[in-house]
RNA sequence: CGGGGUGUAGCUCAGCUUGGCUAGAGCGCUACGUUCGGGACGUAGAGGUCGCAGGUUCAAAUCCUGUCACCCCGACCA
């Protein structure tokens, strides 16, 4: 007999952080490791959230005058040449292809690859490159600028170590890409972008996120500067959920990608890329989920509501399913979010309590049971997943409602991962606390355990140094804190003076 | 690529130190019955060339050698 557990996900956040997001996932069934090293399924749930996301990031980017397009897969490897530091940041994690066919063994036992190409093509780590060397055939005239491109695409890195939707050797993810005629342009891109992302993980994903900019050796290859929204989990460690290049003209220059201006003159483009990659469901599993297993914020939701038929005989069946039948089409009218609020019916033959089980794992919003009770009183039975809370209500009411009970929801998720945060952020100015505030007392099996802190630095090799052995990073300098007016201070670290405040935490 | 560990049923694992009959458990799965408004129970079943290749032995999941894969800790990272 299984003994009645406490919570639906065992080990608890608080046990085992790392393994209760594993069995999450598993748990709510959305993705599964697979066979190829690395690599995993998306299942169907899964695919749905990714699927939810992608609908409403791309409607954002076409809003902000972008186009999609897609180029390919491989990459000729004297691409990856041509830009020094980009190769030196993706050369020692690129999947390389180097033949085009298979042969039988001599010993006609297996296969073996056969017929070297010439030159090898890389998998793309991103998609820089490729892009680049296509614009640069594009573009002659400042008439044919900015151009703004986004492609839907699968990358692949060759990671030692991955983890499910936050570090897989394939990913996918949208890249963005755009070139433009002046360095004030592109820099604004950049930052729109950003801000994009920002309203997208705080409106969608309800995930509070801090818009920052990177310190130079947290800077994507060849980037003149990389913004990032950060998000705090809920063990308090950083996880960095977009970035947006500035990438000046280092891959104009490496790529001869120029154009004429109005005076006739030669010159090099200035152009960004940004992304957002599958590693956003796993930020919104580790924002939102509790020891039942996955909450989902309405708004990414594959289904808002989950009807369940409580059927005791075969009479039962024949009141209880069309009562449920209407009450779906009617909630079906409803919007949410300027949407058709999204409703299934589970009658699967299965007992009450492991159906309720089942879609609280997988975080459906709102769970409404509806049983011959109900229906003598014409009600529903709702339980809500972000609250646990459980009460009757009449069906005209809660459909009317849907609507307005599906934004407390997100705005509920909103202010509790908010309230984290803020619970987990102070200002630090003496280098003692930080120590202390970024050790875990229990070495052995370190407790939950520290958070952001907010610092005075500057930028040195012996404050990486240390921060390296306190396994903290500097997560960026938050945008609003860089303006003239910041008040000047210390660096803990050097004692130097600044004005430089930076955001400090251990990060995914 | 350094240090440690693990490969046995769909999943989680026991058995290995000290070799021995038909290789076990829990969960899951199938059938039937009793159940059914928060994770049911009973009975009966299905399911394994013990990662792979050699070796030692009358006999190998167990001992030895090799090999592959995966996991954890480092280095690296959206």
């Amino acid at each position: 007999m299984a003994k009645k557990a406490k919570t639906a996900i065992s080990p608890t956040r608080e046990e085992d952080y790392p393994e209760w997001y594993q069995q999450v996932i598993r748990a709510a069934d959305l993705a599964e490791i697979s066979p190829v090293r690395g690599c995993m399924v998306i299942k169907p749930w899964g695919w749905a959230i990714w699927e939810n996301m992608q609908r409403e990031l791309d409607r954002m980017f076409k809003e902000t005058g972008h186009e999609n397009a897609y180029f390919p897969l491989f990459i000729p490897m004297s691409y990856l040449e041509k830009e020094a530091e980009h190769v030196e940041g993706f050369a020692k994690e690129c999947a390389v292809v180097t033949h085009h066919r298979l042969e039988p063994n001599a010993d006609g036992d297996g296969l073996t690859p056969a017929g070297p190409l010439e030159e090898p093509l890389i998998v793309r780590p991103t998609s820089e490159t490729i892009i680049g060397v296509m614009y640069a055939k594009w573009i002659q005239s400042y008439r044919d600028l900015p151009i703004l491109i986004n492609q839907w695409a699968n990358v692949v890195r060759w990671e030692m170590r991955t983890r499910m939707f936050l570090r897989t050797a394939e990913f996918l993810w949208q890249e963005g890409h755009t070139a433009h005629a002046t360095r004030q342009e592109a820099l604004d891109e950049t930052r729109l972008m950003l801000d994009v992302y920002a309203r997208f993980a705080e409106e969608f994903m309800a995930m509070p996120v801090i818009k920052g900019e990177k310190t130079a050796d947290e800077r994507f290859p060849g980037a003149v500067q990389t913004l990032s929204i950060e998000a705090m989990m809920q063990d308090r460690k950083a996880l960095q959920a977009g970035t947006s290049h500035f990438l000046g003209q280092n891959f104009s220059r490496a790529q001869d990608m120029t154009f004429q201006n109005q005076e006739g003159e030669e010159e090099f483009c200035w152009t960004t890329s940004w992304g957002v990659s599958t590693r956003l469901v796993g930020a919104l599993i580790m924002t939102h989920s509790d020891d039942d297993g996955l909450v989902l914020p309405p708004r990414l939701a594959p289904k808002h509501v989950v009807i369940l038929p409580i059927c005791r005989s075969d009479e039962d069946r024949a009141t209880v399913l069309p009562y449920c039948e209407s009450l779906k089409q009617d909630l079906a009218k409803q919007t949410f979010a300027e949407r058709p609020v999204e409703v299934m019916i589970d009658d699967r033959d299965l007992r009450g309590g492991e159906k309720n089980w089942y879609h609280i794992k997988r975080g459906v919003p709102l769970r409404v049971e509806v049983g011959p009770k109900d229906i003598a009183k014409n009600g529903v039975f709702v339980g809500r997943r972000d609250t646990g809370e459980k009460s009757p209500a009449g069906r005209d009411e809660f459909v009317t409602n849907i609507g307005r009970t599906l934004e407390s929801i997100q705005e509920n998720l909103f202010a509790r991962a908010l309230k984290l945060r803020e619970d987990n952020t102070r200002p630090i100015g003496d280098l003692e606390e930080f120590k202390a505030f970024f050790t875990a007392k229990n070495t052995k099996k370190p407790e939950i355990h520290g958070g952001f802190a907010s610092c005075h630095f500057v930028e040195d090799p012996a404050v990486l140094e240390l921060l390296k052995k306190l396994k903290v990073t500097i997560r960026c300098v938050p945008l609003a804190a860089d303006d003239e007016s910041a008040p000047e201070g210390t660096c803990i670290f050097t004692g130097q003076p600044t004005r430089q405040r930076g955001i400090f935490a251990k990060a995914y």
